[in-house]
DNA sequence: ATGGTCGCGTAGCGA
């Protein structure tokens, strides 16, 4: 079972891409952040052709996430619990039948959180702590659950080509890295990092300033996987031929191969 | 070098 996170920045924009990445790589599931669009404008058919069930929680313009699956998609909720005035499209989650068991699986994009002087840093938090708890609630039901997605979170000074340049921003504040840490102490692996001895791979480089031809890049996109996930874990890829591919989203998948 | 890159939607915001 191949299951995957892909920041797309516009499914519509990107949408022979993606296509052309989803035929080659062949995952069983996809979780897809900022698509951009209503649920109404998602591409269900295209990808319906490649074989691909789709789960959306959309939003005009920002935001949006959605759910691929070869395997069928039950149970679909969409929305982050914990507050019911917020109103962007972030979260999704749902049950991929499986063989011997089944997989719960979440399309997660967290908010930026820039500037950090204004109140979208306070939201991030909040948003960040949400998420911790509804993992918490997840993590009691002993499944195998992936928690798959843009977390706008630099882990480490390794995960960063100039850790120096980004002191300061939202996504690699302490309190940030703290937050992501709090998400993996309720007993989340991080998948990436379960493979040892290897170096860390980034995930996102800026359209801007050549980042891409510099390797200027931010690991940001992960797998936060359950005990029983990470018990299944056969490796991890992070697709970096995606980065380079034509009309390319600034983010690449994170591909994580689990025994079902 | 007072710009620089995208997407949305058609100005300026968000990333």
């Amino acid at each position: 079972m191949k299951i995957a996170t892909w920041n797309v920045n516009s499914i519509n924009a990107r949408l022979p891409t993606i296509l052309a990445w989803l035929e080659k790589a062949a995952p069983d599931v996809v979780c897809l952040q900022e698509i951009k669009c209503v649920d109404e404008k998602f591409p269900t058919d295209a990808v319906a052709e490649l074989g691909y069930e789709a789960a959306v929680h959309g939003q005009k313009t920002y935001n949006g996430v959605a759910i691929l699956s070869k395997r069928g998609i039950e149970d679909v909720t969409c929305g982050l619990p914990g507050d019911d005035d917020d109103e962007q499209a972030r979260y999704i989650e749902a049950v991929i039948p499986g063989e011997t068991s089944a997989f719960r699986v979440a399309s997660i994009y967290l908010p930026n959180g820039n500037p950090v002087d204004t109140e979208k840093y306070g939201y991030k938090l909040k948003w960040f702590e949400r998420l911790r708890m509804h993992a918490r609630g997840l993590r009691a039901l002993e499944e195998p659950l992936v928690l798959a997605g843009d977390y706008n979170a630099i882990p480490r000074p390794e995960d960063v080509h100039d850790p120096a340049a980004w002191e300061g921003d939202a996504l690699f504040r302490p309190e940030t890295r703290s937050a992501w840490r709090a998400l993996l102490w309720e007993g989340f692996t991080d998948a990436f990092m379960a493979v040892d001895g290897r170096m860390s791979q980034y995930t996102f480089w800026d359209y801007q300033g050549g980042a891409w031809q510099k390797d200027h890049g931010i690991r940001i996109d992960h797998l936060a996987l359950s005990p029983q996930a990470a018990d299944r874990l056969e490796g991890v890829e992070i697709d970096r031929k995606a980065r380079a591919m034509e009309k390319p989203s600034d983010h690449v998948p994170v591909i994580g191969a689990f025994r079902d």
